[in-house]
DNA sequence: AAGGAGGGTTTTTTT
DNA sequence: AACCCTCCTT
């Protein structure tokens, strides 16, 4: 994050190096070396969060009024005053804010290695504290976690196991009924109790299914790894006890997004102390779609009796113009901590522009990007193009790219969609993991080596019926005459070679990236992509991609101490997407950004094009249709989506919609979005 | 078993 | 318009 605010900037003043006099004048006594952070950085309200350091704290911080100042401030704080850094522990929203914050915390200790908080995500808490514990449920200690692919494949298969056919529930539809049951802690035993029509009981013994495959997989997807946590803190108190041993105190960051399964997680962590700092925004709550319940930080005070509150209402991020609209578009919602933020500075007023169609608004945006970094020499990581939906960004890369201006896609699945790398975590995890029959499924005709999905089948059924594994049924599916002796050599071949690499994987010593290296020329994958696509550029860019594989599992290899495969895995599918891989940070840091309201969250741009404001896209259709049918409030939190999008501008914001836009190959009218309206308006008036 | 043609379907947001 | 699935030919 750039942080040219006017207010101190986070490392406005030199930091002194560890143990220098200004260290010792601090803190006298202590072998730690004091923040650098001085309290005069903060406001008022901010200071007075940041050394409310005992009993629970709610932090109500509106948009840009400092709250992950707060929080790293408040770490200094506490360590300051004798805790152990090491058993502070923060969470945070993404693994990009975790590292960011580690960052910051690294220059305000002095880079102190062997003690330093842990700063990580609920999904990376809950797999350190799982690897460590989960043998207690019944799991192996080595397990992959699943990504949505493989989820996918995982509900298509349960699916197809109770003969379900896609008219009546589909994979994506039994994943969602999946991950809400989760997410509330129903486990597949009792998801029939909460079933409500025949759907719902198709869904819940789907998912019986799901679960059953996942665990005989050794596998656990993203919603496993909250609830697992929470059944084994419930089911075994030394566990717990071990846990809640290890953190003296906790903060979390958008806590309006914790959803229940965290909630309990947390509750159950700091019960002995009640050391527990929580900050967040109701207005900024975005994830409801995912189980995020605004409740948890409405109800703070009840949950944690003697609460103090502590209210952040100064907006130090952007102009008054922007704040206005912000203020008067969320104002329209309600069920939400009635307060107003208070913008410090200046700016020009916000341009609501109409382009004809989505190709002329791609355009007419950068056009004026294109103008400002070329002929104003605005630093193209001050600008930012927010959008709602994943299809939005294409028309603009395609013009960035046209007028040669640097951009980063953020977050957009593009690297870990791709076919090629799919394949190749696939072989991954399966070497990691070979009960994964979900990986094993995809590589093991990919690429082909004679192996037909008819044979493939048979084997399958035949392994289900004798709870045997796949390579154990060969003998007697030649003797059934299930498959033909061609086959079953192939499969033993590639036994015999997976085998082989599951070993060197394994030794430690072996390079990992150049066993990988090895894996891909001896499965010939290279061969497989001249097969499959015959322009010359395509298959370089395909190559392109096995090189980067390659070089991100160098790159984890060099930074970790003690690499380990199963460790990477981990990372790489808990780091949201394109992190771990291609993540060219000298790059992206001189690049415009693209990317969806949801990834901006919690960043901040001098310059935000905030287009699409149309309806249907923004709000979204979906959500007028929720809202005539279930869920009342579904329209608020595309109002607050927005309120998120205007205040992440600093200093100039640019709105724009089209007039027209294309939609399964048909060109239709739009309106513009009802937020443009409120937003120019006071309520009541 | 593999590859290609044609037809039907699709769109929210992500750790 | 793009993608996936199914069916058909080799």
């Amino acid at each position: 994050m750039s942080s040219s605010t006017p207010y101190s900037p986070f490392l406005s003043t030199p930091v002194p190096k560890f143990g220098g006099p200004a260290a010792a004048a601090v803190n006298p006594g202590s072998s730690l070396r004091p923040p650098s952070a001085s309290l005069n950085d903060l406001n008022a309200p901010q200071r007075d969060a940041a050394i409310t350091l005992d009993g629970p704290l709610l932090v109500l911080a509106g948009a840009g009024t400092g709250k992950t100042r707060v929080i790293t401030y408040r770490m200094a704080e506490l360590i300051r005053n004798g805790v152990e850094p090491s058993k502070i522990l923060s969470v945070t929203f993404t693994n990009k804010a975790a590292k960011e914050m580690a960052e910051r915390m690294s220059h305000m200790l002095g880079r102190r290695p062997n003690s330093r908080p842990m700063i990580s995500t609920f999904h990376s808490l809950c797999v350190r504290i799982l690897r460590d514990e989960i043998e207690a449920l019944g799991y192996p200690p080595r397990f992959v976690i699943y990504d949505r692919g493989d989820q996918e494949s995982a509900a298509r298969k349960a699916l197809r196991d109770i003969k379900v056919t896609d008219a009546a529930l589909k994979p994506a539809d039994l994943l969602s009924q999946i991950s809400r049951w989760k997410m509330v802690g129903v486990l597949p035993e009792l998801a029939t109790e909460y079933a409500d029509d025949d759907r719902g009981y198709l869904a819940a013994s789907g998912y019986r299914r799901y679960q059953q495959s996942l665990r005989a997989s050794g596998a656990v997807d993203f919603d496993d790894l909250l609830l697992l946590t929470a059944q084994l803190f419930e089911q075994f108190p030394d566990v717990l006890a071990r846990q809640q041993a290890r953190f003296e105190q906790v903060q979390i960051d958008e806590y309006q997004d914790t959803n229940e399964m965290q909630f309990q997680i947390v509750a159950a962590l700091v019960k002995p102390h009640r050391n527990i700092c929580v900050v967040g925004d109701d207005d900024q709550s975005i994830y409801g779609w995912r189980g995020a319940e605004v409740k948890h930080i409405l109800n703070f005070q009840q949950h944690f009796p003697g609460a103090k509150i502590v209210r952040l209402q100064d907006n130090y991020r952007c102009t008054t113009e922007i704040i206005r609209l912000a203020n008067q578009l969320v104002k329209h919602n309600h069920g939400r901590h009635d307060k107003t933020l208070v913008a410090h500075k200046d700016g020009p007023t916000p341009a609501i522009k109409p382009f004809p169609d989505e190709q002329t608004e791609a355009e007419g945006v950068v056009r004026e990007i294109n103008y400002l970094v070329k002929e104003l020499n605005v630093p193209p990581q001050d600008i930012a193009i927010l959008f709602r939906t994943n299809e939005q960004p294409r028309l603009f890369e395609t013009e960035l790219r046209r007028v040669r201006v640097p951009y980063v896609l953020v977050g957009g699945q593009s690297f870990f969609d791709r076919k090629e790398v799919r394949d190749i975590m696939a072989y991954l995890k399966f070497l990691s993991n070979p009960r994964d029959e979900v990986s094993l499924l995809r590589i093991i005709n990919t690429p082909t080596r004679g192996i037909g999905d008819a044979s493939v089948e048979r084997l399958l059924n035949r392994a289900v019926k004798m709870g045997r594994k796949i390579w154990d049924v060969i003998p007697d599916a030649l003797a059934g005459k299930e498959i033909t002796q061609k086959t079953a050599r192939s499969i033993e071949l590639f036994r015999e070679q997976m085998g082989e690499f599951q070993r060197r994987f394994d030794t430690p010593g072996i390079s990992l990236s150049e066993t990988l290296q090895k894996l891909l020329h001896d499965i010939d994958y290279e061969g497989e992509i001249q097969k499959q696509y015959n322009s010359a550029d395509q298959q370089l860019a395909r190559s392109g991609v096995l090189d980067e594989c390659i070089t991100a599992l160098r790159e984890y290899e060099q930074r970790s101490p003690k690499p380990d495969l199963a460790e990477f895995l981990d990372q790489t599918s808990l780091s949201g997407n394109n992190r771990e891989f291609g993540d060219d940070d000298s790059f992206e840091q001189s690049a415009v950004k693209l990317m969806t309201l949801h990834s901006a969250k919690g960043l901040e741009f001098p310059r935000v094009y905030l287009v699409g404001l149309e309806e249907g896209l923004l709000p979204h259709k979906r959500s007028i249709t929720d809202e005539l049918e279930n869920n009342p409030s579904a329209i608020e939190e595309e109002r607050r989506l927005a309120y998120v999008g205007i205040t992440r501008a600093k200093d100039v914001l640019t709105i724009s919609y089209a007039q027209t836009r294309m939609k399964w190959g048909k060109r239709y009218k739009t309106k513009p979005s009802r937020f443009l309206t409120e937003m120019q308006r006071v309520v009541g008036e």
